[in-house]
DNA sequence: GCTAAATAGTTTAAAGTTAAACTAAATTAG
DNA sequence: CTAATTTAGTTTAACTTTAAACTATTTAGC
């Protein structure tokens, strides 16, 4: 075996063993992170409950239930579930498509749109401090490079 | 208001944005890798159980349910729960602790840590893809990064 | 046009998690 | 030494998620 090779087994195995570190610590900082998030959420809101009213406020203003699967990554069973609790909250509207029989229009509410902002308020002190332990530089190195390994994941989803 | 007290305001919305979304790209990370990494597991072992075997091999060769509930930042219920589905499949072993009537002490078998040997290599081709697709020096600055927010959650736990 | 396949959403069953109640054992205080 | 408190682990109930089965609607193929 050349040296070259040697070398090359050697880094896979570092890289293998740095990627195995990575997703150890999203995991961890992920469930942290989801458990404090939502002990500061008003309403009763869960975090999945959040991120439907937030994609409202950020992305478009209706969408289909599977639309809704798609861009939060998970079942359209989940989907369901979680509708109907805003629902019960007002904070979003379901109503039947138009132009097709099988499927549903969901809008925010005003009310959604008020719970969402609030929900930002609530949950800017529990982030505040990692904010402040961390250096912007850092900040701004990091988000770009887990949107990259986001969409890896994602576009070669199974 | 002074010009620095408005760029102060300005920099803390600009940080506020990026941790919301440091915290959004991660828990999207954690759900699609560990979805990928459990299909690659051999013994219809979940993750928890795998973290369990691994900390066996990496930390310690023996240990209480409360301490690896600690290690493994799930609640001690979660634990009695895997550690159930370890000892069917004879990974580890649970037996009374001579020196306390309420503890239990837990070990890796045999078959446990060749389970958790097998796991690694079968998880490994379900990384090495991202592995490629990342350079390692974004891995070299992640890893450390990551750990740290990791610390700062941890050491502040509610 | 009519049948077959695909698509949208709901429901159900199995699994896993948390928080809280509970049992049993050890420690602390008086 | 006894009673109260704390600690370790299990159990239970509520909830969430996934995958698969199911219903209803739309689209394609012939």
């Amino acid at each position: 075996m050349s040296k070259s090779m040697e070398q090359e087994k050697a880094d896979a195995n570092v890289s293998g063993e740095l990627v195995f570190r990575l997703f150890n610590e999203i995991g961890i900082i992920a469930q942290l992170s989801t458990t404090r998030f939502e002990r500061s959420l008003p309403h009763g809101m869960s975090k999945p409950q959040f991120s439907i009213l937030n994609w409202f406020c950020r992305v478009d203003d209706q969408a289909s239930p599977g639309r809704l699967a798609q861009a939060m990554e998970v079942t359209k069973g989940a989907i369901t579930n979680s509708l109907k609790k805003l629902e019960a909250k007002n904070f979003i509207t379901v109503s039947p498509d138009e132009n097709s029989g099988r499927q549903k229009v969901v809008r925010l509410t005003p009310e959604g749109r008020r719970a969402r902002d609030e929900a930002i308020l609530c949950a800017r002190p529990a982030f505040e401090q990692i904010s402040q332990s961390l250096s912007a530089e850092a900040l701004i190195t990091l988000v770009p490079e887990l949107e990259k390994i986001r969409k890896v994941l994602d576009e070669s989803r199974i």
